[in-house]
This record gives structure tokens, sequence and C-alpha cells, in this order.
DNA sequence: AATGAATGAGGCTTCATTCAT
DNA sequence: GATGAATGAAGCCTCATTCAT
């Protein structure tokens, strides 16, 4: 593609093509080992266009994150306001965990990395804004589910944010451990696998006996 | 402490004071925000007393990881070893890996990022094989106990290697999620009881019916 | 020169700023003195911008070098092939060393320290074949050359390489003796003449009596 | 050997160790990449004792060079006193040229990098004062020979500075380009039969026809 | 909107030198 | 006289970011 046609698509592409380049850097490397050079280069662009759409380096990887945490705490919040009982949403809930998992396997260990206090120093109040605020729905979400379950006597009646944790820190505990462990080329599969797993134990040890 | 007192007490105590300050520099921060520069200040040194211990930044970084995995892969061995049933066994992991975190809580973000692919590419050839060892030693022996308890009929007919994946995945991913959630001062005890829960879940769920 | 002219004139002309400056230093301090600040600050430029256009501060030094090299190789081989007699090949020889000499009198302590070991540990495959290449050229065609007059009963019969050593050791070593002995602002002039009857010498001295 | 018996060994031992264990180390590195850590240690004595006998590595490198030109210096006046012809006093010359690259095959190249700018920058007065004085003696040797051939009639009738030069960077540089071409292991033969054919040109270039 | 050359702060590492013992 | 742990200045290099075009 020539420069010339490039830029008469107009900024949403250029966008586009930046964050596309940015889920495969991130995941491949990591926040600190990849570098703005080659996110760009990857999205056939120069390291100043990067600067046009995303305030720096950070902003681009929190973005990522609370693309994530948005699509999840939407479908999410359909969930949870279903007339169902617990255990089916629960299911529901596992399917949605595996459909993020497929749509961007490796965008979780971002959520991770952001919360490790590896990046997260120079984002504007308002991304952070947005960050606390859809981490907040879909951990909310979980968590009303649990005390749900628990009420309805379902599940052993511990404080339920911490299952909620329980979950969530298996979750991301096992994809970012299996993924480690099994540097495959096609280790999807092996992970999702190894999930259900994960998933069939915890909701079974979660039941009230 | 002045500078006699220190000097006097020979090279073991900068290499001491060193470990020290890394574990919680590192803990903070993490491997790339941490400096050099802050580490050996915070062990009241100077930046070059670094080198005179560890080869580079990674291999003190690795250093701190292979001593939990020395200390783990030495006391699990002991309980393998135990004449004891699986059920048993279980229980004094439990007691281990809570006594891993009592020793030094955050260590284990170390271990995490070791495999994340964020450090560990200038370390010695030494250095590699010894973290390839304790690292194969601690995990085989969960594999072993956790195919034991499954030849037993205690636990699910799984692969006991997505087993130990699932366990110590788990395991690790709980700790991290909630440190990042509760930056707290005294998280230690928050972090415990949400894994003593997790511990129980997890076995509970592994249990055949 | 402002910063607007320099930066119209692109990338190329940061270069030619940094090889103009590097020669300059590395011949005032050589190798490891001449530090990369000194060197970029000389050209008016960056101490990053050095990293555009070299891999390392080994890798500018050695592409002196090449480039003299090069020069070289490539005059010597229009000689070799020319259809005129051992002797005048012989003058024509003193003249492309003068011309080199000329071009830049100081380059040529960067072959020698190249050869001393001082450098040369951190370069770049390509470069290093490049090195050995026009090397392998330059010296090549002296060879040739010398065997040709031995042949022709011109020269004296010892083996031509030891020859070659001797003419090019000389060249360089009487260089580098006569502009280490002699700091003086204008010592080219010196030099040169120093050379010239150093060349006759050695000419002399190989002729068959 | 324990510490206690070199300990009363007195000063003289480990001042003639760290000579010993530089000539080698300047030799093998040069005078940049060889550390002090490096000497003292083949000295098998720790960096400390080194600043007991010498100020800085630089006046250690330095008195290498001297001790070669005192040892130079005091030989060739004998020669230069000696009642014999000019011709039977340069092969004389020859001779001791051969015995000082015998004696330490490698201290030449450090009064090459000694003169090249890359050390002589901390040393104290006293030892410049030496450096100058045992050069220019050794210097003025030659020139005062080569001066009596010419006014002999049996050498051409140029500058017998530029003659001396010539000689001196000659040798010099035959021996630099020889020793780093060929990386040998027994490589002192070849570099002193090339010097011999060297000398021998030379020689007889020099010679009036 | 896009470029990409240039920047320069900041980090890692080395090693000659010191000094308390 | 000797030690050797510790120092800390100095150097190389990286890379997120800027800005003139």
């Amino acid at each position: 593609m020539g420069i010339t046609e490039r830029k008469h698509q107009g900024k949403r592409n250029s966008r586009q093509a930046i964050i596309k380049a940015a889920r495969k850097v991130f995941s491949q490397k990591g926040f600190n080992r990849a570098t703005v050079e080659e996110i760009t280069s990857q999205a056939k662009l120069s390291p100043g266009t990067l600067y046009l759409h995303f305030k720096n380096k950070e902003e681009l990887y929190t973005f990522l994150s609370i693309a994530v945490l948005k699509r999840f705490s939407s479908k999410i919040k359909d969930i949870v306001g279903c007339a169902i009982p617990v255990e089916e949403k629960t299911e529901r809930y596992f399917d949605l965990f595996m459909d993020v998992y497929d749509h961007d396997p490796n965008i979780l260990i971002n959520l991770f990395h952001l919360q490790s206090g590896e990046a997260l120093h120079h984002l504007s109040d308002e991304v952070m804004q947005q960050l606390k605020k859809y981490s907040a729905l879909a951990y909310g979400s979980v968590v009303s589910t649990i005390k749900e379950g628990i009420e309805a006597g379902v599940y052993i009646n511990e404080c339920p944010m911490a299952l909620a944790d329980i979950v969530w820190g298996s979750y991301a505990g096992v994809v970012l451990w299996v993924n480690s462990k099994h540097l495959l080329n096609d280790q999807k599969d092996f992970v999702k696998s190894t999930l259900k797993i994960a998933f069939r134990i915890i909701l079974q040890g979660m039941k009230r006996k």
C-alpha cells in the first residue's frame, strides 16, 4: 500500500493498525520489552503516529485492557440480569471467559501487568477513571452473582469478594502459568483445555456439600 | 550503621543487605522499574557493590527466585517421600505454600515475571541450569503426588500435569491478584485467608465424587 | 547551523557529521579515550544519534577503517591489473599510500588499533566479514605484485607475504611513530616527507643487487 | 605459597611479581583491557598491593617501558662508543633489537601505546622525566650513529632524525603488524625472521649506491 | 494526518582507586 | 607490607517522546 492511499483512509485506519500491532507485540514481549518502534513498524506506520492517537505508550497499553474490560463487563451485565438459576449463570460466565480468551488470548496478561505496578504511572485522569469504572463493573457483577449463589445455598458461605478474587485470580494465573510454561506454537487449545478443567474444579469446590 | 561496623562484618553482610533490599524493591516495582541504584542505596551501599556478588541485575533477580524454589523443592521432596495418605500430603503442601508465603510474600511475583519472559536474557549457563533444576524438582514433586492421588482414586482422573498447573497457577495468580488489588500496608493476612479458602476449594473440587 | 537547517538535510547529514567528528576524536584520543559523548557533541548532535547510524562505538570505529580499506583495495586492484612493469606499479603504490594518507592521515591509526585487539569485540558478523574481505583484498594485491616482482627477478627472493608485512608494517609504524613523536599542528608534511624517504629505502633495499 | 611465607619475603618480592604479571597481561590485552584485578591476581596478590609500589596503573605501564628504554639506551651507548666501523655498529644494533625482543617481545607494544596517547595522562613528573630522558638517550644514540654513517659516506644523505624514525618506526610497526596478523601460539620465530629480513632491507636501502 | 530524524534523560555496568583492618 | 571489600565516577547504550516538515 502506497503512502498516498493510506493517507486517504483517514485517522481511523492508522489507529486500528496500531491497536492490532500493539496487541500482538505486547503479548509477545510484555510491556517493557515491547518498543514503540516495533509496534508502529508492524503497523506500517512511523513512531510519531502513535502519539496522534495515544498520549503515550502506557495509555495505549491501558486502552487495550479497558477494551477487554468493556467487552467483559457489558456481556456480564447481561448475564447478571437474566432470570435464570445461579448455576446456569455460572455456566455462561465460563463461556464468556472462554470467549474473551478466544478473542485475544494474551490481552489478559496485559490486565495482569497493569495491576502489577509495572505500568500505570503516566495515565491521564480520564483513562484512569475508565479503567476503574470498567474494572469495578466486571468485578462487581461476578461478586453479585456469587453472593446470589451463597444466598441461594448453592455456594459455600465465604466472603463473596474473596471468592471472586479466587475465580478471577485463578483464571488469570492459570493462563499466565500455562502460557509461560508451554511456549509452543499452538498452545491455545492446551490452555483452553486446562482452563476448562480449572473452572470445573473451582465451581465444584465452591459448591456447598 | 557506620562504615566501620559494616566493613568489619565482611563480604557476607553486603550480600545479604543487597538481597534484602532487592526483595523489597523488586516486589514493589517489578523487575524493570526497579533500578540498581535504588536497590543498592536501600542497602546503604554503592551501585558497584552489587556486581561483587551478582553478574548483573538479572542474575540477582533470578537468584531470589531460585532461593524460593530451592526451599520449596527441598521441603516438598520430604513430603513426597513420607509414608502417609495422599490427603495428608496435600495438607502438608498447603502448609508449605503458606510457609513460603510467610518467608517472603513477594518473591512469588519474581517467579512469575521470570517465566513471563520480561527477564531471563543475560543469565549465565550455571544460573540457568539451577533455575531449571529446582523448577523441575518442585513442579515434578507436585505432579507425582497428584498422580498418586489419582491412582488411589482420591482425585479426579485428569492429566496430572494439568492439575499441577492449576494448583500452582491458581496459587500464584491469587497472590498476585489480591496483592495488586488491595494495596494496603497489612495485606498479608488478607492474602493468606483468601489463599486458605482457595486451597480448600481446589482440593474439594479435585476430589472424586 | 540551526536545528532547522540541519533537519532539512535528512539523515545523511548527521551521519556524515558523526563520521567526521569520529575521525577527529578517534585520531586524537584513540579508541578507548574517545567517548561517544565527545564525538556526538563535536558533531553538534546528541549521543543517541550515533546509534541511528552505527550499532555501537566499535562499529563506527570499524566503519572508518573499512572505508579506507575499500578505497585502498579498489585502487590497488586497478594497479595490479595494469600491463606495466613491476617497478612502475610500485611507484603507483607509493602514490596510493600517499593519497590515502592525504585523504585522512589518522585513519591508519584506527586500522592498527583494530588489529591490536583493543577493539573488535562487539562487531556484527556483517561488519566483520567486510573487514576481512577488504583487508584480504588490499593485502593480497600487495602480495601478488611483490610475487610478480620476485619472479621477474626485480626483488630479493624472500617470502612475498613477509615482504608485504614489512611494507605495510613499516608504513603504518612510521606514520604512528612520527605522528606521536611530533605532536605539532602541521605535522602532515613532515610525516609525508619521512614516508617518502622510507619508501625509497625499502624499495631500494628490496631490489636484487 | 601461604600468606605467612610471602609476607616474610618483603616488599621486593611482591613488586617483582606485579611487574612480571603486568608485562604478561599488558602484552596480551593492551593497556585498556588489562585490569588491575587481573594483573594482581596473576601475581597472587590483591589489588591494593599494586598501589604500594606504583602510583597508579599508568605509572606501572610506564615503568615497564622505561625499563626497556633503560636497557636499550645503556647497551646502545656501549655500541656508540666503540671504535668500530659504522657498518659493524649497525650489525650490533640489530642484535640489540633482537635481544630486546627476546627479552620481552611485547614490551615494545607498550612503548608504542605510550606514545599513541592512550595512556600518559596521570604520570608523576618524576616518571615523566625518566621517560623523556631514556627515550632521548636511546633515540639520540641511533641518530648519532646514522649521522656518523652519513658523514662516512656509507648511508644516503638524508636527515638523520628522519632515518632514525624510519628504523625505529619500521621495527615497531613490523612487530605490531605481524603480531596482530598472525595470532598463533608460536609467532615469536615468525616475527623474528620477518624482522631479520626487514632490517636487511632497510640497511641495504639506506646504503649509498 | 503522517513522518522519522533527533533528542536526552535514565539505566546498567566497569574498574581504578581507597582505606580500615 | 598486605588485604580485599567497597566505592563512585564515568562511560555506553536504549528508547519513549518531540517537532519541523
